[in-house]
DNA sequence: GATGAATGAGTGTTCATTCAT
DNA sequence: GATGAATGAACACTCATTCAT
């Protein structure tokens, strides 16, 4: 159904031995069933046993493909962060300018958000669980953010300031927005004024020289 | 009631009975280190052992206290949050403009977070373990956001916008800033750029009338 | 509102003190609450503090009148067993006849049953909590029928026979029917039909001479 | 179905799964060390840790084969059901009339609680821990009698009365003087008086037609 | 006489992981 | 590659009992 999006390296198995076919094939069933009973029960509620069960495999076979539990996790989290950029890049694309772009980007966040919750059940408990994970999460999602924004202020097209804190500012705002409206509400899109509130706040955080001149 | 910080409750047993001298101070020991275990170990990780051998007491006594693992969980959570809303106003109240409140309340909010990883590291897992605790906690945090911004709206010291969407937005820059500069670098303060950034964003946000004219 | 019946001995404390009126009642009240919680609950999950909670004193009370849980169970079952004898008795004695004894003995047994469910609850429970005491009731029990039986035998009133094998086997009747029938059933006495066939019972083993002659 | 000992199903998992031969044998070995353990100490005192050590397993291995504690129970009276019912069986058949079947049933009876004390150290606590299954044990040796003497007053062998009650009626008086006799007096068999004074009872109650006449 | 806070051993149960087949 | 039986440490929670007040 969610078909894994660019892989960054072929499978293999836990002892990292390259897979054959059929291996290949149940790695990827283990995987898929371990987002969704991760999504659904969070990763302590969550048990081999039900993965297994999900992906209809006996026990022991898990340990064929991943070391432990947290492997499976980190696992889940890297897929996730690959396809949320990936959803945000594809949907920012047709953005003319800076301000535009960032707008359709979070539109395709809040999309993401709506239709893969596990993002956030996941995510947001990894402190205790993975945190070098965690971590890399967030900074690979911010560095998207923050290259844009450097190019978007080198050409003058947006004011200068710290593109960095930019970043993870913008971050910041997208996650609870989206925890609230999306989340939360169980909603599958953000209401009109958040939306529009969202694009006041760009315009001006983006400060487009000129726009207050 | 909105937008107050109000005195905790007396506090009472498990079974409600309201307590000695002698079982206030237990119960104050055991909820201190419920929060430092929680806090270090993540609620998965907590267990009563663990907490009650930090407060010195046998395993049993917890339970004269608290009626589950769940409960005292809840208990921390709503004993930070109002403890962070008390630090933020303590912390804004010598603000003269709205956006000067905002800057010293992101201020104030940052040293609580320096002082009290536990915030953090306790309430980001909750979705799982206490879903409405959770949600009352962001909630509170933000109508304190929300009736300031509100009332500046009314009275014409800040731009009109949403104040709701913007209470989010501002407490998800504030999450997301004390989490990468202040729990992640283990450092005491946020740096000084980033603190000038918030600052700038602050300021647009707000948008002061006349400022931009 | 079944108050004791023919203390044995005067009631004492647990360590075997006298007791003054306001500790006798006490007393009186906590052995009431704790048939009442045995009866609903069984030995195992009636705790003391159920115990103290429905007699309305605190847990370290109970210990000033019972040594053990095991001790008041024991008091339960020996004032249980006094106040059986006591009904059946009192149900028997305007009896003629040895069969019409019985027959009324029975009887008596059964609305006992009905009244105090407790009686089977406790003591078909009591072999691994308090076997002496179990011994006991079934013992105290069965020579009430054995001693009538003999006199009537001796008498020549009924058949010769076995007095204490007859006993036994009378009060195993009685316990399996009034188990079935009244226990089970829930109801407030035996149908028709089972006191007709308990009385048919009687008659044929007590054999009264003359009868099948 | 009735008054028939049905064959034990084919054992299975706690889930419900088929076992292999090694399963097969492991869940046999929890099951004898349960009963043991049941009849030594009873159904509270009895723990899965002392089940598992009796079995040679790991604590968790129980849980492979029972979902509960109380299933363990279940099985184990179910199973001393079968057992006893078809000791009863083999034991009668060889008796011409049915006052002799009875008194084969009652003698083989008693052989078994000799041999397996469980049998009431376990039934007769099962009245807070499993009622259900306690009724069905009681219910199908009861119905073992009263077929049998339907039988034999349709065929005119017996005096015609309510074979329901007078099958628990058999069954109570089995059940006592095997508890005095045999359970209590630690003995293998009951005195000589205790049997003769049964069969008398039996020829009465079955009041063979032509005996009294 | 009564209280209620404190104890700590004990319970049934779960689960990540290993390993013989 | 796959199975599923086995492990055993760990957990949240209960409860009879003690004791200072």
């Amino acid at each position: 159904m969610r078909g894994r999006v660019e892989a960054s390296e072929a499978p293999t198995g836990a002892d990292g031995r390259t897979l054959s076919s059929r291996g290949t094939e149940t790695r990827g069933r283990l995987l898929e069933a371990a987002e969704q009973i991760f999504a659904d029960l969070g990763y302590h509620d969550a048990s081999i046993v039900k993965i297994t069960e999900a992906a209809g495999v006996a026990q022991g076979t898990f340990y064929l493909y991943f070391a432990s539990k947290k492997e499976v996790f980190d696992e889940v989290v890297k897929d996730l962060n690959v396809r949320v950029r990936h959803a945000m890049q594809e949907g920012a694309e047709r953005g003319r300018t800076r301000a535009e772009v960032e707008r359709l980007g979070f539109a395709a966040f809040f999309r993401f958000t709506a239709e893969h919750p596990a993002l956030y059940r996941i995510v947001r408990q990894a402190e205790f669980v993975s945190p070098e994970t965690m971590h890399l999460h967030y900074e690979r999602l911010s560095e998207g953010y923050a290259s844009g924004l450097q190019q978007a202020m080198d050409a003058g097209e947006v004011e200068r300031g710290d593109p960095e804190v930019l970043a993870w500012a913008l971050m910041g705002i997208g996650e609870l927005l989206g925890m609230r409206w999306i989340l939360w509400a169980g909603a599958d899109e953000v209401p009109e004024r958040v939306l529009a509130e969202v694009g006041r706040i760009i315009d001006c955080v983006l400060g487009a020289p000129g726009h207050e001149a």
